[in-house]
DNA sequence: CACTGTTATAACTAAACAGTTACTTTTATT
DNA sequence: AATAAAAGTAACTGTTTAGTTATAACAGTG
């Protein structure tokens, strides 16, 4: 909610029901449970992740799963989109750059067989750039929920709302369809 | 760098080479001094997407120079990206909506009229969302330099260096191209 | 019951921090 | 040179904070 700095342990232990004195006797210092809290939220990211590789799927069935189980876990997990937010702040330096890559690498890797095999098969143009792509899928999901307030005041519009953030995952399917076979 | 929590008075007035006496005289307090700071950033930012508002180009031509101009402001103000960052996660509640709202309406209005012109003159399709299409642009720019460190570390490449970015200012363009026209 | 490991309580420490004060120095104006 | 306004210095205050300590309560096991 506030960031490492702003975050007081005695507000955690009130929170939580577990006294400070636990939390030192676990985590032995603020920072470490700020680490510990931040991993366990990346390896639930990378479960959700795991959850839109399906085999065979046909590539735009894939592509168009990524982005709705995207959208979906962001929208009912507010609090992780706040966490990557203080993550990219702090230049993701609170993680070793290996232990990321490692949870990452299944989906990313699965986005990019998908674009290939809808360019074999033919549905996707031959001349898609496979990491462009998947880093426009990303930033597509991620960015809507860690701009949705700024973004919402600014298109008078609330972003918020589950019929709206449904609206958004069909609009991004449709644009990177038409891209991938234009 | 280190957010408003983060952020020491003390070390505020030793870089800025004013001394934290005169810092209270002119802002009163700390908080006074973030939001002081941020409305500057915002109008700073307000100018340089003035200068994308060129009249008489084609539309094809205005949404690259958006795309183009705001890519290479970003990259040359990474200190900006880092406080709309913590500024989102505090819910933009630092300035009243109104004071952004009229900072941005011009650059959300001129998309907008270069939209509705690319429609008339017959060169974008008929159908597009403009809602969905300014949502896209801006999140498409600013989220590239907003998730920089843990992106480049995921997809092990370095998304700073100057080609890399202009590199993804032409694929986004192509990409918008490709389905405005699709 | 006695023993052991875990959790709770609350007072404590040492440092850090925002904000203040009393006083001096510099700069600009007449 | 005289005056006033602006800027600098550094010590100080009151509070907050991470982290600790001493002690008590609790729960499971033989």
């Amino acid at each position: 909610e506030k960031g490492f700095y702003g975050a007081r342990v005695d507000a955690i232990a009130e929170a939580s029901g577990v006294n400070k004195r636990m939390i030192y006797a676990h985590f032995e210092s603020k920072e470490k449970l700020y680490t510990k809290a931040l991993l366990i939220m990346y390896e639930r990211l990378a479960e959700c992740e795991r959850e839109f590789i399906v085999d065979n799927l046909d590539p735009m069935e894939a592509i168009s799963g990524v982005i709705h189980v995207s959208f979906k876990y962001l929208l009912e997990n507010p609090s992780m989109i706040r966490m990557l937010m203080w993550e990219n702040l702090n230049r993701g330096k609170s993680i070793p750059e290996e232990d990321i890559i490692n949870l990452k690498t299944p989906s990313f890797d699965y986005i990019k067989h998908q674009l290939r095999r809808g360019i074999d098969m033919g549905i996707f143009r031959n001349d898609i750039d496979e990491h462009h792509m998947v880093l426009s899928l990303m930033n597509f999901c991620f960015s809507y929920f860690s701009n949705i307030y700024t973004m919402s005041v600014l298109l008078g519009r609330d972003m918020a709302n589950e019929s709206e953030v449904l609206g958004r995952a069909d609009f991004i399917t449709d644009m990177i369809f038409k891209y991938l076979s234009a």
